[in-house]
RNA sequence: GGUGCUAUCGUCUAGCGGUUAGGACAAAAGAUUCUCAAUCUUUAAACCGGGGUUCGAUUCCCCGUAGCACUACCA
């Protein structure tokens, strides 16, 4: 195996948006290119013109640089240009000496190995419809478009030369089909599963190129684009491993064998539930989402969940997705992106699929909040703080709730809710925990607390707990009883962080306030 | 139906012939405590079945079973 630069290539359809599956496609082809100083493609395959989502190529280059998943060339490379603006086709500008990265862009060049593989007789013409193929499937049960059957069609190879060149002539719609030799045995060599063999008469001849759209079908332009671009290495999902032998072959078609990238199918992603792979169905049933970005349906103008509309960091995301298929060994569970990058490798991605668990996913997502500091979190907080009306507040102040309270979230976004008290005083009283913490005695316990604190001129958390506590303790009152009370005022419920973070942050004024407030509107 | 891939706790997985089968998520219990969380400690939890090979199989091979994928003029 001679040895060649490593180039991979993620290859999505502009079918609608960027499933998380496919994520973890892209993430692995970018893991492997970087960890061998290799380059990292986006091809945009667009053969099927039925199709096209307007915008899923937008929201595929946005998703990966959402990511940090970075294209070295092809459509959303543009910034690898020397001052290049991403002006022109806005994200989606290409950038490479092997372009165009649009495969519905690539016309003339298919035109040219179809025509190839029909000189040398490795190819047919095929005029069959649609409509006759599906009357055949009816008629003859297993009908398989191959040796057995192929000369019983209407094709070229059952035609005459002149038959055939008046029908394309008539603008008769026909296909190119690939003419695969039966009983030949294939074998791929994967890197994941070693290698798979079949037998080349369960293969039928697959359609190469269909003249009604002029468009070449996945299985020419993937063999045809891989090698012009010098692709080394197709790390695809495991979907596409029953069709790697026809790849095989086609490359031998064009006597580029020699040439051939490596094989690596990954294993597919699971349902959380049940069997079968994970679709945006089970996202919507149970409440997660499939996609990294929200995604707007332009065709049934449904709005898919993303992510990081969710909340979610892009590197929690890119540790979860890691590690659902791939690991390194040992019992570390944290990775950042540069330590996978020297970690990853292909023979340590397991072969069985893997269930997709959610709950580990808030997980990541939680170790990863914790690693970022008070200043970052205020600022993620602000725009939520904003949205309830909280604009001037003191930065130190806010730090230190953040601080304070963030161990208890998964997501930014939880954080309004475990916090709303420090901000705004409560209106209404948890009906659950006035009956289990609010007592008969209770509002003159209160009345007494009130005017115990009120005498307090050193107002920190030092000394409330002392004299607090004392006064507490020479009344013989029960201390869950007050400080339950107390928070009750406070917090409006039986919640929140140690009671003097919260009399520390809210200050000597707004406690007695809130507590007037309480004794007053608690029946 | 055909072909292929796969198979360790509920889930993600470690293990690459000899282990008390390890870790994490989730679960349960306890500790802590003014509450709710968090945290810490602990517990429960698995080698699909049957044959081989071998002194010895979770591990290697075969068969079965199950799951999944593919079987389009979709990718």
């Amino acid at each position: 195996m001679l040895q060649r630069k490593v180039r991979v290539r993620f290859a999505p359809s502009p079918t609608g948006a960027l499933h998380i599956g496919g994520v973890r496609t892209a993430l692995y082809n970018y893991l492997f290119a970087r960890q061998h100083g290799g380059d990292m493609l986006l091809r945009i395959e667009d053969t099927d013109s039925t199709r096209f989502v307007p915008g899923a190529e937008e929201y595929i280059i946005e998703a990966l640089q959402w990511l940090g998943i970075e294209i070295d060339e092809g459509i959303g490379a543009w910034n690898k240009k020397q001052g290049a603006k991403n002006t022109d086709k806005g994200l989606c500008s290409e950038y490479g000496e092997n372009g165009p990265y649009r495969q519905s862009e690539r016309r003339d060049i298919y035109h040219k190995y179809v025509k190839q593989l029909l000189d040398s007789g490795k190819a047919y013409i095929a005029f069959d419809t649609p409509e006759q193929l599906e009357q055949k499937r009816q008629e003859i049960k297993n009908f398989q478009y191959d040796a057995t059957t192929r000369m019983s069609m209407l094709n070229s190879l059952t035609l005459s030369k002149e038959e055939v060149e008046k029908r394309i002539a008539d603008g008769e719609k026909y296909v190119v089909r690939f003419k695969i030799e039966p009983n030949e045995d294939v074998t791929v060599h994967d890197l994941i599963r070693g290698d798979v063999t079949i037998n080349s008469s369960i293969l039928d001849d697959k359609v190469l190129y269909k003249s009604a759209d002029d468009l070449p079908t996945y299985h020419l332009a993937n063999i045809v684009d891989d090698h012009l671009m010098q692709v080394s290495h197709v790390i695809r999902g495991e979907e596409w491993l029953p069709s790697a032998p026809l790849h095989v072959l086609l490359y031998r078609a064009f006597g580029w064998e020699d040439t051939m990238p490596e094989f690596a199918h990954l294993p597919l992603l699971l349902k959380p539930d049940g069997n079968g792979k994970l679709s945006k169905r089970d996202g919507d049933r149970l409440g997660f989402p499939v996609f990294p970005l929200e995604f707007h349906d332009p065709k049934t103008g449904t709005v898919s969940m993303g992510y990081r509309e969710q909340g979610y960091f892009p590197e929690a995301v890119i540790n979860f997705l890691a590690l659902l298929g791939w690991h390194a060994g040992g019992d570390k569970e944290l990775y950042s992106i540069d330590e996978l990058i020297q970690e990853f490798s292909l023979d340590r991605v397991s072969k069985s699929g893997a269930k997709f668990d959610f709950e580990k996913a808030k997980w990541f997502n939680h170790q990863y909040l914790q690693q970022k500091s008070d200043t970052e979190l205020a600022e993620l907080f602000m725009p939520e703080l904003q949205k309830h009306g909280i604009s001037a507040f003191p930065q130190d102040t806010l730090e230190h709730i953040c601080g304070l309270m963030k161990e208890r979230v998964n997501f930014v976004s939880e954080l309004w809710e475990q916090t709303s008290f420090f901000f705004v005083a409560p209106t209404e009283f948890d009906e659950k925990s006035l009956k289990k913490r609010w007592k008969e005695e209770s509002p003159r316990q209160m009345q007494e607390m009130y005017e115990l604190l009120e005498q307090q001129d050193d107002f920190s958390a030092a000394n409330l707990d002392k004299v607090v506590m004392q006064w507490i303790a020479e009344k013989e009152y029960g201390v869950g009883l007050v400080m339950n009370a107390f928070r009750i005022c406070l917090v409006g419920a039986a919640r929140g962080p140690h009671i003097w973070e919260i009399t520390d942050v809210i200050g000597k004024e707004e406690t007695l306030r809130r507590m007037q407030y309480a004794m007053k509107t608690i029946a």
